[in-house]
DNA sequence: TTGAAAGCGCTAACAT
DNA sequence: ATGTTAGCGCTTTCAA
């Protein structure tokens, strides 16, 4: 059996409520009484059980992380960053998988019981949206990342979508580009990271006073590497004449490169190449990727610290959190 | 305030321990108690308290997974794969992150009291080594992944490193090739991937005759991208002739690949290249690469369902347990 | 088949 | 500055 506060205070011939406050860094103590209780635990390597601490306190010190999987990139690299931020808060993560946009399981998952033994929820959704905004009204603290849903009753993290797509889409203008096609677009979608980003190239266009032409549109189902191989290769049957991609994440723009290298592209000589979401692998592909960073660390940092807080104080009103971001420029751009 | 037993059987009209019972699935309840009491859970919205029930019974349903770092895509792979193996063992799973192999790190969180709120743990260790083999001593259910430590005082899930790096080798000889360089080679160490793999390279050499040649090994600290391009140039500078390459990991070939790319040398027609890991990417790649499949999920699910195993019961002795892997061959070893 | 009561280890209110 | 005590909500004997 492991030891209680009880058989330390035994030891230390105090009351267990003292070792209760030297545990807990109360500051009224007498030097020498906190010194005999601490010897006492380091004696019987006392450490307190959270279970009871928690029931009592109703507290766990323990946060959820909901996201669709981590074998994408980019969910792993953002747990990585909410993990690092929980630490800084002394908090831990529990991480639960969703699938790849299931919306019945997400919508599960919210009033799972497996979430009791939490204080707060992150949650970044792929398959509920907008209409489902009301099923956020939910019991605990939630910290909603994402584009799917806007307006919704939780606090809020997101980028700015349509700026950063209107900078990336600057920076291939700035580069010399005219015919600038797009991989990942949702036909028919009004919220989402896919027309968000899309309103963005369509304003940068229109400042730099470039037709937008809609046979430049590649639409893709899911944002997948060979995804976004796939539209590259009916672009390129299509015809179309176009000098550079944008594609909506790194992952189509990194399935796009390889299609045009097979096709004896050259990038960027022949087609320059824009990617969205900084992950980790832009760094290293052949050519490396210019992306847009989208601030990860902020993101993940911000959502932290606004579930803590939230935790604290469940009255304040929700309240979205924009996080900077910025163009990061590498050869699959490069000029000259 | 949330609704407890009490307030269940007191809308049902029986007693605490009847609902008690039929929440916990007891067979000896009358039909129509059991009605009642499940009508009166539903009417209120009752889930149990967990952190009361673990406080009871010692057990929070959670368990923790250690590991170095989710931006890592094998750790990222790794970590999905165990949380869906968790999830069919009704677990769910706390991630923590120890760093890039910081052994201090690693060691205090063998004793951090956040894992208080846990099970039992699967720790994939990268900074601790076979000298801190008595450090796995712990009074908690341990499984532990890799081969930085063998022989130690836990379970112990891993794969068949040796002949898996046997078999990729043999890959290449019957791919023609005679000169293969090895890129990750941790010299003087005695335990671990490294060594255990250079071994099962050495031991294909040896079987078809091919004599092992030092100025072949590229010797790298870190296993990532950068590492395994920087080790393929200097292998350039160097000047020896080869007509493959082996990556000890998959981010290794990559980098590998990038800079023989650049250099001008064609994959596989001028050089072939073989990786270890099967992570998603190498699916993707130009070319798509080589790799050994180490059996991820075969390791997840005997990883959790031993250290579900050991959390039932404590006092069995440890075991090792050696997952099964399979060569992928893919375009960047291909013939002809 | 169901009920009563004890107590898991802790925190917080109150008392001294 | 320290001690006493009452639960937090649940499971688990032990009774009935």
């Amino acid at each position: 059996m492991a030891t209680t506060l009880h058989d330390v205070a035994i030891l230390a011939g105090v009351s267990i409520k003292t070792v209760s406050n030297v545990v807990n860094d109360y500051e009224h103590i007498r030097p020498a009484t906190r010194e005999k209780v601490l010897k006492a635990i380091a004696q019987l390597g006392y450490q307190p059980n959270l279970s009871a601490r928690s029931l009592r306190s109703g507290r766990t010190g323990v946060i959820g992380l909901a996201l669709p999987e981590l074998s994408l990139s980019y969910f792993a690299e953002l747990a990585d960053a909410v993990i690092r931020a929980a630490e800084r808060h002394h908090l831990v993560v529990l991480v639960e998988q969703t699938g790849g946009g299931d919306r019945a399981r997400e919508i599960e998952m919210l009033s799972s019981p497996r979430l009791q033994l939490t204080d707060g929820l992150i949650f970044s959704p792929r398959g509920m949206d907008q209409n489902d905004a009301a099923l956020l009204t939910v019991p605990y603290p939630l910290v909603l990342l994402g584009e799917r849903i806007f307006g919704g009753p939780s606090d809020h993290v997101t980028m700015r979508n349509t700026e950063a797509a209107k900078a990336a889409t600057k920076h291939l203008i700035d580069a010399g580009r005219r015919r600038i096609a797009v991989l990942g677009v949702h036909e028919g979608e009004l919220v989402g990271s896919s027309s968000l980003r899309l309103q963005g190239y369509r304003e940068a266009l229109e400042e730099a006073g470039i037709d937008f032409d809609q046979r430049l549109m590649a639409p893709v189902d899911r944002w997948y590497r060979a995804d976004g191989a796939e539209a590259m290769r009916s672009l390129l049957a299509s015809g179309v004449q176009f000098d550079a991609v944008f594609g909506f994440n790194d992952t189509l723009a990194l399935g796009a490169m390889r299609v045009l290298q097979e096709a004896g592209l050259r990038i960027p000589q022949d087609v320059a190449v824009m990617g969205f979401d900084g992950l980790d692998e832009t760094k290293y592909s052949l050519p490396t990727l210019s992306t847009v960073d989208p601030g990860r660390d902020e993101i993940a940092e911000t959502a932290v610290r606004v579930l803590a807080d939230r935790i604290e104080n469940r009255d304040a009103p929700p309240e979205q959190y924009l996080t900077n971001f910025s163009v990061v420029a590498r050869e699959s751009t490069a000029t000259g």
